[in-house]
RNA sequence: GGGGCAUUAGCUCAGGUGGUUAGAGCGCAGUCCUGAUAAGACUGAGGUCCCUGGUUCGAGUCCAGGAUGCCCCA
C-alpha cells in the first residue's frame, strides 16, 4: 500500500497531537526558519503578552494571524525568524501584587519593602508562562521560545538606557506636568481602567457661576457699554476648590458673546456680564438688557483680576485664551481653567503658557495659607468655603448643586482629583511631521486605521508622558545634582561604572529600584552628589523599545539588529493603535527616522455571542481549551480567518467552531480519505504511474487543474496584500467544488476495474489537486496539511521534504489555466442545479430515468459548451438526452382567454364570436397577441376593440413536460416514463439496495456475490428481463437468483416500486 | 464631547473600482444521492441591505444628516 490508510471517521485533536509530536521530534520549527538562512529576510515582530494571567480565545485570535503570515512568507523561501518575548512591567503587574499583599497605597508598598515588592512583581509575571507557552504549542504558533527578549533583564533595561541617553541628547526630554486622576486617600494614582470602575452616576456637586473682573485695558474700553460700569467674564464650575488655581479662562473664537448688563453690584449697582449668546437665558435671571455683542476671537486676550490672590504669582493678571474644548450647550461659554486640575486645562494652558498653579496637596488637602480660611481642609470641604467666600466679595453671581457623572476611587470610595505631576516627557511633538509622513508608508490592514484612529492621533500629537511615580518598571537613568539641577543621562552600564566618585554600584547589580536608587555620583559641575530621579518608565516605553532592546543593541547583535530593524509585519488588535503600534512608531522615527514596521494588521474585538465584550468580570470568557479539545486547533484557526474580516469586532462562541469542522474540515478529509482508500486499492504510486499529458485527460480533469492554479494564484496574491479571509475564502470554494463536484462526478473512475489512462488519469490529477492543497492550506492548518503532505509526498521515495513546512509554496501553472473550460463546467453545475430543482418540482427522482431534457440556449457560446458538457448532464441528471432549444414554446404553450368578467357584460351575445376566433389562433398568432397583451397594448380582435384587461394570458407546461427557469436559463423535462424507462429505474433502485446490503454485510468493495431476488410485483422481474447484466455488472454478482435468498445470505427487506421485495446477498464462491 | 468602526435572511457573516435576479454557513421545512456512508447533495421558505435626503440612466456600494451598538480618547 503506497500510503497509510486514512479512515473517515476522524478525530482531529489526535490527529494533531501526532503532528505535535512529529514536529517536536523532527524538530521542524526550527529548521523551518533555518533552512531559508539564506533567503531574503522576512522580519516579524513580537508583541509581547504579560504572562500573569492565562491566555483566552483573544489571544488565540492574535496569535493565529501572527502565525499566518511568517508561514506563508517562510514557505514562499523567506527566511523569517521569529523571536519570541515578555512583557513584564507595569502598574497591572503592581496592581495584582498589591491585591494578592493587601496593600492599598505607594505607603504600604515601601512599608512592605521595594526590593521585597518588586521581587512579587516579579514572581508574578511568569505565573501563567506555562499556560501561554503550552496553548501557543498547541494551536501551532510558531515562535522562537527558547531566547525570548523579556523586559525586565538587565540587558533589556540597558538598551531602553541608551534610547533613553540617545533622546536626551538630541534634546528630546523634558520636564513638564502631567495631569493624572488621583486618589488622595491613597495617595496614588489611577490607571484609566481603574477610573473606569468607579464612575457614580448620581455625584452631586456644586454649580457656580462666578465673574472674572476685566482688567482696564484697550481691550475693556473697546467693549460696548460704559467704561465705567465693571465688566466681567462670567464662568461656571462644579469644582469651587480649583478657583484658587485659576490662570486663564477659555472661549470658543467662532461663537458669539453678548454683553448684558443689570443691576448685579453687591448693592444693586450695575455691571456688565459677558457669556455666550447661546447660554444667556439658561445663565442669566432678573432684568438685564443686552448691550452688544462680540465674537469669541474679540475676546481672546482680555486680561482680568484673579478671583484669589494667594497662590497665583504676585500680580499676576489672568489671561482670555482660546480653546477649541468650549462648549455652548452648558455653562456659559467660558471655561475656567486651573491647568493643575485637568488635562484639557493642563494642555490648552501649557499651549498658552499659563503656570500651573497648585492649591492642594497630593494628600488631598488645601494647602496652608496664611489668612486662608480652608487651609488644611480636605479639598471637597473646602467648596462651601470659597463659594461664601466670593460671594461676600461680590464675585459670585449664582449658586447651586447639580448631579452628575464623578470617578471615585474603587478601592476607597474618596472622590478623585485630576491632579498634575511633575512628570518626564519626550517631545514628540518636536518630530510630529515625520511621525505623520513615516506613517504613510506603513501597510495598514484594515487601511481606515492609518488614516483614521492611528492618523487622527498623531494629528492631534501631545508629547509623551513617560514616567511613572512607581516601583516595578524600568527605572529612569537620569541622575541630578540637588545642589546646582545638573542632569547626567545615562546611556549604558559602563557609562555609569564610569561615572566620578560612584557609590553603591556593583557590576551586574539588578538594575531595578531600589538598588539602582542608592547608586549615586559625583557632579561635575558643582562637586555636589547627584542621585537618580525617582521615576520609573511607562512600561509602553518598553514595549515601544523592542526592536532595539530585544537582540540587547547596541552593545550586542549589532549584524542581527542591522538586517531586523524594520518589521516586515505585525499584528496585534486594535486597542494597540495608541499603545505598541503607537510606541513602536515614535520611537523608530525618533531614534532613527523612519517606520519601525512596513505591515501591520489590527484585530477587532471578540465578543461574547450576545455582542458583549468578553472579560473575566461578566463571566463571558470562552476557555480556548475546551475548544482545542473538543474540535481542534485547525478548526479554531479556520474559523478564526474565514469568520470575519480581521478588523472587524466579531461575536464568537464555541458552536461556530464546529460548523467550521462540518463545513471545510471534514469535506476536505473525506476527499483525503477517499483518494487514499482507493489508490492504496490499486496501489496507485504517483511516481512511477505514467501520468496523461494534461490535453489527453477529461474534461473535469483539465477543469480541476485549472481552477487549482486559479486557486493557487488568488490565494498567493491575496497573502501578499495580507488578505487572510480573502484567501480562506478561495480555498473554501475551491475544496468544495472538488469534494461535491469533482470527486462525487468521478467515483466511478476510482472503482472501476479497468486500469486504463482514464483511471491514471483520475489519480494523477486528484493527487496533484490534494498535494497542492497541502501546500496552500500549510499556513492556514498546519496540522492536516502536514497529515496530508507527510502521508501523499513525503511517504514517498524522492526526497520530498519531511514535512508540508519545509516545502516550498506553490507557484501557479498559467499554461494550465483555461477559461473556457472553467466556464464550460460553471454552466454544467448550473443546468445540474436547475435541472434537479426541476425534477424536484415534478416528484421525479433521480434514480428514474427521463427520455429528454430541452435547454434553452441563447448563446453560441453556450451551445458550443453544451456539447462539451453534455455527458455530465446525461448522468447527473439522469437523462437518455440532453437537447437545446431557441425558445420556450417547445415545451410550454401560451394560452389566451377572454376575460369573461369585463366581456360578457360588454359584449353580450356577441361573446361567441370572439371567442371562436381565440381559439382559432394559430401559434404564431396566439403569441403575438399574447406579447401585446402583456405589454398592455390595446388590439383588435373578430372586429372588437381589446385592452389589455379583456384578455387573460399564461403560460404552461405543455403536457409531458415540467420546466424550471433560473436567470437566462430554461429547462424542461420529458416527463413520460415508457415501461422501458420504468424497468430501468427499477433496475436501478435494486442496485442500490444491492449495494447498500453488500455494505451492511461487511463485504469488501472487490468481493464478488450471488444475490437473490424474491418477492411480489412483476416490477422486479421485467426489470431483470431488460436490465439483469446491468444489475449484475454493478453489483459484482455472479449471479441473480429470483428465488429466497440462501441461508448462508445477508438479507433485507425492502419496498420496490410499491411491492415488498426480498433480497439478499452472499460471497459467490 | 472628539475620532474610528459596525448595522445585509431567525443567528454568524461575505458582498474590489456603482451595473442583469443581493450571497454563504447554521437553523427551519421538504427531498435526493450513496462503491466517500456516524459522510454528502439539492430544493424551498425566509430580505424595508438601520432611517431620511441627495448625486446618478442606475445606489447594499458614493455624499450629507440622523439612529443604535462597539472601540479608542477626553
Amino acid at each position: 500500500m503506497p500510503f497509510a490508510p486514512v479512515a473517515s471517521g476522524v478525530s482531529f485533536p489526535d490527529m494533531e497531537a501526532d503532528i505535535l509530536r512529529f514536529w517536536k521530534d523532527r524538530d521542524i520549527f526550527r529548521r523551518s526558519v533555518r533552512e531559508r538562512e539564506n533567503g531574503p529576510i522576512f522580519t516579524f515582530f513580537e508583541g509581547p503578552p504579560t504572562a500573569n494571567g492565562a491566555p483566552g480565545v483573544h489571544h488565540v485570535l492574535a496569535r493565529v494571524f501572527k502565525d499566518v503570515i511568517p508561514r506563508f512568507k517562510t514557505m514562499q523561501g523567506y527566511y523569517v525568524p521569529r523571536k519570541g518575548g515578555w512583557d513584564t512591567h507595569g502598574l497591572p503587574v503592581e496592581l495584582g501584587v498589591e491585591a494578592e499583599l493587601n496593600l492599598s497605597t505607594k505607603r504600604d508598598i515601601e512599608a512592605y519593602g521595594i526590593a521585597e515588592f518588586n521581587e512579587k512583581c516579579k514572581e508574578s509575571v511568569f505565573r501563567y508562562v506555562q499556560e501561554w507557552e503550552s496553548l501557543s504549542e498547541r494551536i501551532a504558533f510558531w515562535i522562537d521560545m527558547d531566547d525570548p527578549y523579556v523586559t525586565y533583564s538587565n540587558e533589556y533595561i540597558e538598551s531602553g538606557w541608551w534610547i533613553f541617553a540617545q533622546l536626551w541628547q538630541k534634546g528630546l526630554i523634558y520636564q513638564g506636568y502631567r495631569v493624572t486622576p488621583h486618589c488622595p486617600r491613597c495617595v496614588t494614582s489611577l490607571s484609566s481602567h481603574e477610573v473606569a470602575l468607579g464612575y457614580r452616576d448620581d455625584a452631586e456637586d456644586p454649580s457656580v457661576h462666578v465673574k472674572f473682573r476685566i482688567r482696564d485695558g484697550e481691550a475693556f474700553r473697546r467693549l460696548p457699554g460704559d467704561d465705567s460700569t465693571p465688566a466681567f467674564l462670567l464662568a461656571w464650575t462644579t469644582t469651587p476648590w480649583t478657583l484658587p488655581a485659576n490662570t486663564g479662562l477659555a472661549v470658543a473664537v467662532g461663537a458669539r458673546y453678548v454683553i448684558a448688563e443689570g443691576p448685579w453690584g453687591q448693592d444693586g449697582g450695575r455691571e456688565r456680564l459677558i457669556l455666550a449668546e447661546a447660554l444667556v437665558d439658561q445663565a442669566l435671571e432678573g432684568p438685564y438688557e443686552i448691550i452688544g455683542a462680540v465674537s469669541g476671537r474679540d475676546l481672546v486676550g482680555l486680561t482680568y483680576e484673579p478671583l484669589f490672590d494667594y497662590a497665583v504669582p504676585p500680580g499676576y493678571a489672568g489671561r482670555v485664551i482660546a480653546a477649541d474644548f468650549v462648549l455652548l450647550t452648558e455653562g456659559t461659554g467660558i471655561v475656567h481653567i486651573a491647568p493643575a486640575y485637568g488635562a484639557e486645562d493642563l494642555g490648552v494652558g501649557q499651549a498658552e503658557g499659563l503656570p500651573v498653579v497648585h492649591v492642594v496637596t497630593i494628600d488631598g488637602t488645601a494647602a496652608d495659607h496664611s489668612g486662608v480660611a480652608w487651609s488644611g481642609a480636605f479639598f471637597k470641604d473646602a467648596d462651601p468655603d470659597i463659594t461664601e467666600d466670593l460671594r461676600r466679595r461680590g464675585l459670585l453671581l449664582r449658586s447651586g448643586s447639580i448631579t452628575h457623572t464623578y470617578p471615585f476611587c474603587w478601592r476607597c470610595d474618596a472622590p478623585l482629583l485630576y491632579y498634575a505631576k511633575e512628570s518626564w516627557y519626550i517631545q514628540t511633538t518636536a518630530l510630529k511631521d515625520r511621525l505623520i509622513s513615516a506613517n504613510r508608508e506603513i501597510g495598514w490592514r484594515p487601511e481606515h486605521i492609518g488614516e483614521g484612529r492611528f492618523g487622527e492621533w498623531l494629528q492631534n500629537n501631545v508629547d509623551w508622558a513617560l514616567s511613572r511615580e512607581r516601583y516595578w518598571g524600568t527605572p529612569i537613568p537620569l541622575w541630578v545634582c540637588p545642589g546646582c539641577a545638573d542632569h547626567t543621562a545615562v546611556g549604558s552600564m559602563d557609562d555609569l561604572a564610569g561615572q566620578p566618585g560612584l557609590a553603591g554600584y556593583e557590576n551586574g547589580m539588578d538594575l531595578h529600584r531600589p538598588f539602582i536608587d542608592g547608586v549615586t555620583f559625583d557632579c561635575a559641575a558643582c562637586g555636589g552628589r547627584k542621585r537618580r530621579v525617582p521615576e520609573v518608565m511607562d512600561a509602553w516605553y518598553d514595549s515601544g523599545a523592542m526592536p532595539v532592546a530585544q537582540w540587547h543593541y547596541p552593545f550586542e547583535n549589532a549584524d542581527v539588529f542591522a538586517r531586523q530593524q524594520t518589521a516586515d509585519y505585525i499584528c496585534e488588535g486594535v486597542d494597540q493603535t495608541r499603545g505598541w503600534f503607537y510606541t513602536l512608531h515614535a520611537l523608530a522615527v525618533l531614534l532613527f527616522g523612519r517606520p519601525a514596521y512596513r505591515n501591520v494588521l489590527s484585530l477587532g474585538h471578540i465578543l461574547d455571542e450576545a455582542g458583549e465584550k468578553m472579560s473575566k468580570s461578566r463571566g463571558n470568557v470562552v476557555e480556548p481549551w475546551e475548544i482545542l479539545n473538543a474540535r481542534g486547533a485547525d478548526a479554531l484557526r479556520w474559523y478564526m480567518y474565514t469568520a470575519s474580516s480581521p478588523g472587524n469586532a466579531r461575536r464568537f462562541s464555541a458552536n461556530l467552531v464546529g460548523d467550521t469542522v462540518r463545513r471545510f474540515l471534514l469535506p476536505l478529509w473525506n476527499t483525503y480519505s477517499f483518494f487514499v482508500m482507493y489508490a492504496n486499492v490499486d496501489g496507485f504510486d504517483p511516481v512511477s504511474a505514467p501520468a496523461p499529458p494534461l490535453s489527453d485527460r477529461p474534461l473535469l480533469d483539465r477543469w480541476l487543474m485549472s481552477r487549482l492554479q486559479g486557486v493557487v494564484s488568488t490565494v498567493t496574491d491575496a497573502m501578499e496584500d495580507y488578505g487572510v479571509m480573502e484567501a480562506t475564502h478561495a480555498i473554501e470554494s475551491f475544496v468544495d467544488e472538488l469534494s461535491t463536484w469533482y470527486v462525487r462526478r468521478n467515483r466511478r473512475r476510482f472503482w472501476k476495474s479497468d486500469n486504463d489512462a482514464d483511471k491514471a488519469a483520475a489519480y494523477h490529477t486528484l493527487y496533484a489537486a490534494l498535494t497542492t492543497l497541502s501546500r496552500l492550506l500549510a499556513p492556514f492548518t498546519p496540522f492536516i496539511a502536514e497529515h496530508m503532505h507527510r502521508n501523499l509526498v513525503s511517504s514517498l521515495d524522492g526526497g520530498e521534504a519531511e514535512s508540508v513546512h519545509l516545502a516550498a509554496w506553490p507557484v501557479a501553472d498559467e499554461a494550465l489555466r483555461d477559461e473556457q473550460t472553467e466556464a464550460d463546467v460553471r454552466l454544467a453545475m448550473r443546468l445540474s442545479r436547475l435541472g434537479r430543482a426541476t425534477r424536484d418540482r415534478a416528484q421525479i427522482k433521480v434514480r428514474q430515468p427521463l427520455q429528454e431534457m430541452l435547454i434553452t440556449l441563447p448563446g453560441r457560446a453556450d451551445r458550443e459548451s453544451l456539447e462539451r458538457i453534455r455527458d455530465q448532464l446525461l448522468e447527473e441528471l439522469n437523462v437518455k438526452a440532453v437537447r437545446a432549444v431557441d425558445d420556450e414554446s417547445a415545451f410550454t404553450s401560451v394560452r389566451v382567454r377572454p376575460n369573461l368578467q369585463n366581456l360578457g357584460r360588454r359584449l353580450g351575445g356577441d361573446l361567441p364570436r370572439l371567442t371562436a376566433r381565440i381559439e382559432g389562433l394559430s401559434d404564431a398568432e396566439r403569441s403575438a397577441v399574447a406579447a401585446r397583451a402583456r405589454d398592455q397594448q390595446p388590439q383588435e380582435l373578430a372586429g372588437f376593440d381589446l385592452s389589455h384587461e379583456d384578455l387573460l394570458i399564461d403560460s404552461s407546461d405543455r403536457q409531458g413536460y415540467i420546466s424550471g427557469s433560473e436567470g437566462i436559463y430554461t429547462v424542461a423535462l420529458n416527463t413520460e416514463i415508457t415501461t422501458l424507462l420504468e424497468r430501468e429505474g427499477v433496475a436501478r433502485e435494486l442496485v442500490r439496495h444491492l449495494q447498500e446490503l453488500r455494505r451492511t454485510a461487511g463485504l469488501d468493495v472487490a468481493d464478488r456475490i450471488t444475490a437473490y431476488v424474491s418477492g411480489d410485483g412483476d416490477g422486479v422481474a421485467g426489470a431483470l428481463s431488460d436490465f439483469g447484466d446491468y444489475v449484475r455488472q454493478e453489483t459484482l454478482s455472479v449471479d441473480i437468483l429470483q428465488t429466497a435468498p440462501g441461508s448462508g445470505a445477508a438479507t433485507n427487506t425492502v419496498t420496490l416500486n410499491e411491492g415488498t421485495v426480498t433480497i439478499g446477498v452472499e460471497k459467490a464462491g
